[in-house]
DNA sequence: CTTTATTTTATCACTTTAGTTAATTTAATT
DNA sequence: AATTAAATTAACTAAAGTGATAAAATAAAG
């Protein structure tokens, strides 16, 4: 446990404030000192101070309740920039936004495969000076590099411990990009980061309880508490794709039986589909080995009713997972992403009717669903987030 | 957020140091400063406080390391008395011990049933006037009361929002208390409540993310973070008794197939144990509908193969069940806890066995499982560290 | 339409709290 | 007697709190 010192009741007030404006900004100090019970003179020194280092800066003055008018407070999101890379196992999305998260330059590499480690990080080199080379006249004003990497990740060592579809290990991908730039360096599992991304930048703003699941060829999870990630003992926590829903299912890639990744998952959703196809239906689709969910989403898109009936299931079965989530940790709000949610129209009606239908307690069973609205570069976002949870731990004060 | 302030800084450094008096204690004043940071006067100046409110007083002299004697801290055990409430679905346990969980005495209620609203407080309340009858030269300095209550419970409220086993709802059980009795009051669902049990005074001490598992006739977790109980979004978090894990099991009493709780439960496992008579096998045990899951184990005891094999298979069973719980929640450490948890010993290995066979990384695999060792007042040990929690919560500075 | 009173925002000067630094006392060991 | 460790005391300082004051607007009165 940390110490109370004057340096840190000065820092956690400091803290309190900015958060405040970022939350409620434009706002007054008279504002800010009404809702945090701090005294005038307090967020007066205190936002002098952030001013000064530039994340804070007066607005337009506000209207008048009887009085002198306030000046009002918001961040400055143009102050600093930051390099968000989603390292997935095929392609490479690098980002640059501002404070707000708004993207200003992207770029992406696809990744030739086999990769060796070094070619690997090579790459993250490469794309990151590329995108700082565009932006020539910003990259004074960059605070840092976030990097949202697939497979699994120690935040805290900075490393890749295993990246599956690469066949890569240990990965000292932090150590790497610091010694090549001179910010501040971020790294994270990809399905946390998105977590981060939404209550950042999506619809899980202020949601203090939110588990943001990525269906795709895999199924994984992020789970955000009070704007923190949780990652469990070991880094394992979220991993919802091999939680055991069928005793008697499919065996999964892990070994076992009935996972959920070996149903709501997109290969999984092609699978099925094939063999249902073998007893016999009316539909659009042909059977094979190339089939892909994205073929049974665009089926159902253009009318197939076996395809929607494929859709409907597979909502069914993520409604039982979300239902086993909500009976663990109980989230305020879960938030779906990745290939599979793209087909959230169909899918979302019957996971919402099947939490309804299974979870315990009438608050339960409403608990918040929805389809993530951040687009394509969600998890590059989720990156950037990492950045910003530093930035703003830090009160600003970013120094590499 | 709570603002800093210098009460705030105050009251975190006498919470740093009461702490690591109750967690390295005895220690002495100048090693306290040396592992918390804390300068010496600023130290010594808090314990004084803390010995001035008698939570901490000072012991025998330590050895010395080549100079002065150092004059070693201890909580002081018999400073204070709490009173702790099991109350089950068909008997309420009492309790009352000292500030380190050693029981002093102990009352034992059968509840008639069916039991009104009106009964089962005035019950609680006669069995609170009798322990402290039974111990009126230390009713004094008994600072609280907590209540481990079965079913859904609103803690913050201090209600009993809904006891299935009794058929009661919104029970006003923390009011009903505290306007009896001039003592603290504080209650929580009794899985819950044995989960901070384990932390406190059980094998989960210095575990900083334990989940309690309750197995008997229903199946429920407690889990405790950093100290600190879990409760999720809208107090269902820990209802692992009804996570599906086969599509196609048995009907629960939800009203869904499969949860987890139609195949480990007690009644689960009798029938379970029926059904396979039907199909013929040698086992001492008679086919019926009075066979329990106890003489199932006790069978076992006597050396039936087929009742050892039941148990074990139920062991995979649970094992599966607390993988999907590693995975979800990834806790440090798992304790089993409840009647069937009694059969511990022929469970355990199978457990074990599942959970290294089906969790998906080596640190996953060697998560500690094991059996609860706190005996038959559990569950009132938990309400008792309600208490605790609250007193060191506010330093020692206890006021109704 | 000007003047005055009132209200709200923001800051300044002073006080208080409690941690920090450095010196001192106490009491042991070598 | 010298040294070392524990605990306390006294002076110092950082940062929040209090209360007064300045600034700038609106509302009310003449």
């Amino acid at each position: 446990m940390q110490r109370g010192s004057f340096q840190a009741m000065k820092s956690l007030n400091k803290s309190i404030i900015l958060t405040k404006i970022l939350n409620d900004g434009p706002i007054s100090r008279a504002q800010i000192a009404k809702e945090t019970k701090l005294t005038p003179p307090t967020v007066g020194s205190l936002v002098k101070e952030l001013i000064d280092q530039k994340i804070v800066k007066e607005s337009t003055q506000g209207m008048s309740k009887g009085g002198r008018k306030p000046t009002m407070l918001v961040i400055d999101h143009q102050a600093y920039y930051m390099i968000g890379i989603d390292a997935g196992p095929t392609k490479i999305d690098i980002v640059l936004t501002n404070l707000a998260g708004d993207i200003i330059s992207n770029l992406q590499y696809q990744l030739p495969l086999p990769i060796t480690e070094a070619q690997f990080l090579d790459k993250l080199i490469e794309g990151t000076e590329e995108i700082l080379k565009l932006n020539s006249e910003r990259a004074n004003d960059v605070i840092g590099i976030g990097v949202a990497m697939h497979g699994v990740v120690d935040a805290e060592a900075g490393e890749s411990l295993y990246a599956p579809n690469l066949d890569l290990h240990n990965m000292p991908i932090k150590q790497t990009l610091a010694n090549h730039f001179a910010y501040l360096v971020s790294i994270e599992n990809d399905a946390r980061a998105l977590a981060l991304a939404e209550t950042w930048f999506g619809q899980g703003k202020g949601s203090d309880r939110l588990v943001a699941v990525n269906i795709g060829t895999g199924v994984g999870a992020g789970v955000a508490i009070d704007g923190e990630l949780y990652r469990g003992e070991s880094h394992i926590a979220g991993e919802i794709g091999h939680m055991t829903i069928d005793l008697n299912g499919e065996v999964c890639s892990c070994g076992n039986r009935g996972c959920l990744q070996t149903i709501i998952s997109g290969p999984a959703i092609a699978e099925r589909t094939n063999k249902l196809m073998k007893e016999g239906v009316t539909t659009s689709l042909t059977e094979g080995d190339h089939l892909t969910a994205y073929d049974v989403y665009k089926a159902a898109e253009s009318g197939d009713q076996f395809a929607k009936m494929i859709l409907t299931e597979t909502g069914k079965y993520i409604g039982i997972g979300l239902t086993n989530l909500i009976h663990t940790l109980n989230p305020s709000q879960i938030i779906l992403n990745g290939g599979v949610a793209k087909a959230g129209k169909y899918l979302l009606p019957a996971i919402k009717a099947t939490v309804k239908e299974r979870a315990l307690t009438a608050s339960a069973k409403s608990t918040a669903i929805c389809l993530s609205d951040l687009g394509d570069h969600a998890t590059a976002l989720g990156a950037v987030a990492l950045i910003l949870v530093e930035l703003f731990a830090k009160n600003g004060e970013i120094s590499i």
